[in-house]
DNA sequence: CCATTCAGGACTGATAAGGTCCTCTATACC
DNA sequence: GGTATAGAGGACCTTATCAGTCCTGAATGG
């Protein structure tokens, strides 16, 4: 039914979650660490550790090792389409076996009519997915109050998108 | 890898190759039986007949019991859009599990921040796909010799371009 | 030096897709 | 009327892929 995978909507939930420092409380400061994110969102941690350690192999979130380490956004929300997101999880978005990207072409490639012509569908989902960014998603995030006026702006109140 | 399944890409083969009655040569009639057509498009037969019959109760072809029997298109392949066959094959499109559709919800329904927020994505691939009809995907189906397999894109007047 | 946290992979179970086959019914032709 | 053909409609199995878990190692801060 043409389902994205699960590990790619996990993403999307834990960059959002990243977007959101002020939403991290004081358990998280800069940096936010698998565990935070996991009990922020209610995925199961080795989940969401997973999850991040895909992101940041692909680029879209830095990691800082160690003590007080964590995961921090590369780029705003605003600059992070979805298709992004779901290349990295999932690799190139690629309908069929015989769109380029993906190595593995089908058995009847010799007789298909329609061999080659899922590109330029492909192409529109692609761009349909490039054109919205995780910001969209988030914008519903905050439905009326901003947050819950917990704790206020005291600490470092966000560090711009780099 | 957002991959539509097989059995929706068998379908749309065997739709176009049902819209080119010209093609089937003197085996097929006006109807086009399941072996005629899985041998002219290479698919195994007993996969062209699934999918046939799941396109039949679909309402996308109309079938002929009975000898001489066979399956043709109800509606010319410009009133086909590939959402309609993925939508015959695989059920309705739904992104992830908490898109209006699929009743099977998410554990973390309650926590996630992007809850719902899918929708408007997945209507943008609805949409997409629903511009693209079947003809689209035949256009060029025939590229300059009717039935030469494995061509070389180096023909003249090729519509590539994407 | 030690606790914390990510990196990276290996491993396993669950789930669904892909594919095959069988029986039954309807139709055309002999 | 009989028979061959061809679809209807499922049951079935086989396999691939995903989802989830876990382990070991390396880096960093305290
Ligand atoms: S060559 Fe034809 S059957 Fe094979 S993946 Fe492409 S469209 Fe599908
Ligand atoms: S509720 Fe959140 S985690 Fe669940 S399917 Fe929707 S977006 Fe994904």
């Amino acid at each position: 039914m043409l389902r994205l995978s699960k590990l790619t909507d996990y993403a999307v939930v834990v960059l959002v979650r990243l977007g959101q420092p002020d939403a991290a409380g004081d358990a998280c400061r800069d940096v936010q660490t698998s565990p935070c994110i996991a009990a922020a969102t209610g995925i199961p941690e080795p989940t969401v550790a997973k999850v991040l350690k895909t992101l940041a192999s692909g680029g879209l979130v830095g990691s800082q090792r160690g003590a007080r380490g964590g995961y921090r956004l590369l780029r705003p929300l605003d600059a992070i389409p979805i298709a992004d997101v779901i290349a990295a999880i999932d690799g190139p978005i690629a309908l069929t076996a015989c769109v380029e990207g993906s190595g593995n072409g089908c058995s009847t490639e010799s007789l298909c009519p329609v061999r080659g012509r899922w590109d330029p569908v492909n192409a529109a989902i692609q761009d349909a997915l490039g054109a919205i960014t995780l910001a969209d998603m988030q914008e519903a995030a905050i439905p009326r109050a901003f947050r819950i006026p917990a704790l206020p702006p005291s600490g470092p109140a966000l560090r711009a998108a780099e």
